[in-house]
DNA sequence: GCATTCACATACCGTGGGTATGTGAACGAC
DNA sequence: GTCGTTCACATACCCACGGTATGTGAATGC
């Protein structure tokens, strides 16, 4: 006899992680949910009961992908006192787990035309680029760069960050790929130091 | 008595713009083929005689996009002769142009998932990023900003640009918010000055 | 021990992309 | 001018897949 609550917690979780793998490997829209089902011993149905549609259990899928990278960028950031040094330990922490092929195609190409640009845009706020905000904002208050409005520049970093990650995955040398736009985000960040 | 030839063109010609109306309007992938086809007066057999699958008219509807944007930043940049000037003029185009709707759900949200993202960057750089390039080596010619390697930052950019394009559009005051990413924009490139 | 809830399974429908084939008007050769 | 060919579509059809409505049997609470 299993508990329901465990066995339904149970299949919850194999779903997110077919489903995940499935999204990664071949995209959204080629992803059939009755496959992801069979994959893991269930039907359809199970699916529909737990996320309601295909797009309910991608859109978990990409919560929970936020999360783990959000995690990751705070944890790097946490490793240093200095508010300049935790924002670019925070980018470079982005830069590299950004680049995880997984996390490319789930939450950086099928998650905006997906979920809508809107919904995409709050769930990464609540995630990462809420990091980065603090982390500009907290330069700003310690004098190291310029006042200026935050979610201009917080936005524009993310997107090229964003971008950068995915042209990182695509070269033939990545690790190399990570450093040079590191050194280049890091000559614009600079830049701004007064 | 109408020549095949001007026939051929002209239906054509009205499927690209009836797609891009709908693409634009509905994304993609609520984009019904036969609907695009009724629009026009024509059938479904007419759009895949010219362009084989709905991702292949899609893919025309977007070059055509980036092809006008490419141009309109082109020709803003052409207004100025220092390549300081070019590279500020090209940028601000771009967020003004970008920011319209038809462009972005096109452009940007759609296609890098629906052509996958090394298609869509070929694309891009073959219109509006390769005269970000052009212009970023330009102004490390004439000494400018530091050397430095151009396509991490060219790519950096580009990103930050689509980025803010998307962010413009979501704001109660488009034009404002141009003004307020342009600001945060010359910052970072005005800190990369030597 | 009995009614109820719940976590799925099963059966079914509608939509829409793709394809195979038909057709009539423009076209080139003579 | 006519005759066979080409071509720009139209028509008819297939089927994969998302969604839904309903059934079912085991856990749960009284």
């Amino acid at each position: 006899m299993t508990t329901r609550a465990a066995q339904r917690a149970e299949t919850r979780r194999a779903l997110l992680d077919e489903g995940r793998r499935r999204f990664a490997r071949d995209g959204y829209h080629a992803v059939v949910l009755e496959e992801v089902a069979r994959g893991i011993g269930v039907t359809k149905g199970a699916a529909y009961h737990h996320f309601g549609s295909k797009a309910g259990l991608f859109r978990a899928v990409v919560a929970e992908a936020q999360d783990r990278i959000g995690a990751g960028v705070a944890a790097a950031a946490e490793a240093h006192d200095d508010p300049w040094d935790q924002l670019v330990a925070g980018c470079r922490a982005f830069l590299a787990a950004g680049s995880d092929p997984e996390f490319q195609r789930i939450v950086l190409l099928d998650a905006p035309t997906v979920l809508g640009w809107n919904e995409w845009r709050e769930m990464d706020e609540a995630s990462s680029a809420a990091h980065l905000g603090e982390a500009l904002s907290a330069v700003m208050a310690a004098g190291t760069i310029a006042r200026q409005p935050v979610e201009p520049l917080t936005r524009l970093l993310s997107g090229a960050m964003n971008e950068a990650a995915l042209w990182i995955a695509g070269t033939p040398d990545p690790a190399a790929s990570v450093n040079a736009a590191m050194e280049a985000l890091t000559r614009l960040l600079d830049g701004l130091r007064s």
